[in-house]
DNA sequence: TTATGTATAAATGTATACATGTATTCACCA
DNA sequence: TGGTGAATACATGTATACATTTATACATAA
């Protein structure tokens, strides 16, 4: 059990749901459950805070970050502005290959729907979107925010109804995708994100 | 010298230009140079990784980020996107208060222009004019991105001539912003990041 | 009752020692 | 001469022990 083994291990707990925003984080305790010693434990939460998935305070404990619903508006905005982006700039560089690729991918991920472990599914399928465009730095930056709003879904439940509205636009997307029309992309993708955002904030305002 | 400390100081460093980009670093030389353990080292360079600043590789010796013309193309990019996004809303939200604040932070940066550690004053500069946005996100983003991209100005030591202009487009900036003028505010901020590309890029190609 | 201060417990921070992995050197051989 | 492999040096990874800081509990006084 080296550091990165543990911190793969607890990211798996968090953006699952098992490990709550604002949980407390033991260093002791953690050592214990994996049967090591706290140094692997200490590096393990530093790479879980550089993705913004823990916070740490000097002589505190670490907490899973929990964030208010205002923060969270600003990343669905954030998250539309940089996938709107990518998505455009990726329908410039389209070859038959990705289109095959892309709708292999929508298929896989439609099988997951619903269940548990549908978020990386659906990771998966914008991410074989944005890739074309060939912006590696926009797509981690996209892929920390989602990872932060995904602990936020897991905690608060939501999405398990609207899954047949998020699969329609999946397809839709997809159509548009291939037929090049970037504004009508643009705006389904946009669509799409503000629902996802709407429901959550919705689900935290009870 | 706690692990914050050591961070502190390695990360001036590294924006100065003293440690270079794909420079080398030893836990066991920093270790020595600061008196303390490996232990706070390690702790330090898991913070500067958290910022982008370090790659740390298991096994391996961690080093300065040195990034392509190509990445930081797109990371140039990301902050025109970013940068123009904050500006706009910030726009809407300006008070009186805000511009007396504007105006001498302005004065201020005008003064260290041209001078070593004229960046803090720059990025003193931008992020009062985006404050008034309340996107606090977008802001530490944009400064993680500033911090990537200043690295690599500080090694190639370009810019220290077009200061002249540099400090005429913050004076119009301030202008527009004062004005209103939203369009205008944000294609000027667009062509004075384009140009810290350029020169950046070009700066690199020899 | 409430507030405050002290004693105790609990958690994190760091030094030291050792284990493990990686890079380098140099001898040896085809 | 050029390449291969073992031996060595070097750097990072981790366990243990101790130091320091923070949180909790409890007693005491206003």
């Amino acid at each position: 059990m080296t550091g990165q083994n543990i911190a793969n291990e607890l990211r798996q707990n968090i953006l699952s749901g098992s490990l709550k925003p604002g949980e407390e984080l033991r260093q002791t305790e953690i050592a214990q459950e994996f049967n090591v010693s706290r140094i692997p434990v200490r590096d393990a939460l530093g790479i879980l805070a550089s993705e913004n998935l823990v916070v740490l305070n000097p002589n505190r404990k670490a907490k899973v970050i929990a964030l208010t619903q205002t923060e969270l508006s600003e990343i669905f905005d954030l998250r539309i502005l940089l996938e709107c982006n990518a998505l455009s700039l990726a329908i410039e560089n389209i070859t038959p290959d990705i289109l095959d690729h892309v709708t292999y991918i929508l298929e896989k991920s439609n099988i997951e729907a619903g269940r548990p472990g549908w978020a990386a599914g659906d990771w998966a399928f914008h991410k074989a979107l944005y890739q074309p465009s060939g912006l590696s730095k926009h797509i981690q930056i996209i892929e920390e925010l989602r990872q932060t709003c995904q602990i936020h879904v897991a905690a608060y439940g939501e999405l398990k109804n609207s899954t047949d509205q998020w699969l329609k636009d999946h397809k839709i997307i997809v159509r548009l995708y291939q037929k090049g029309d970037v504004p009508g992309a643009k705006n389904t993708l946009a669509a799409h994100l503000t629902a996802a955002k709407k429901s959550l904030l919705h689900a935290m305002a009870d």
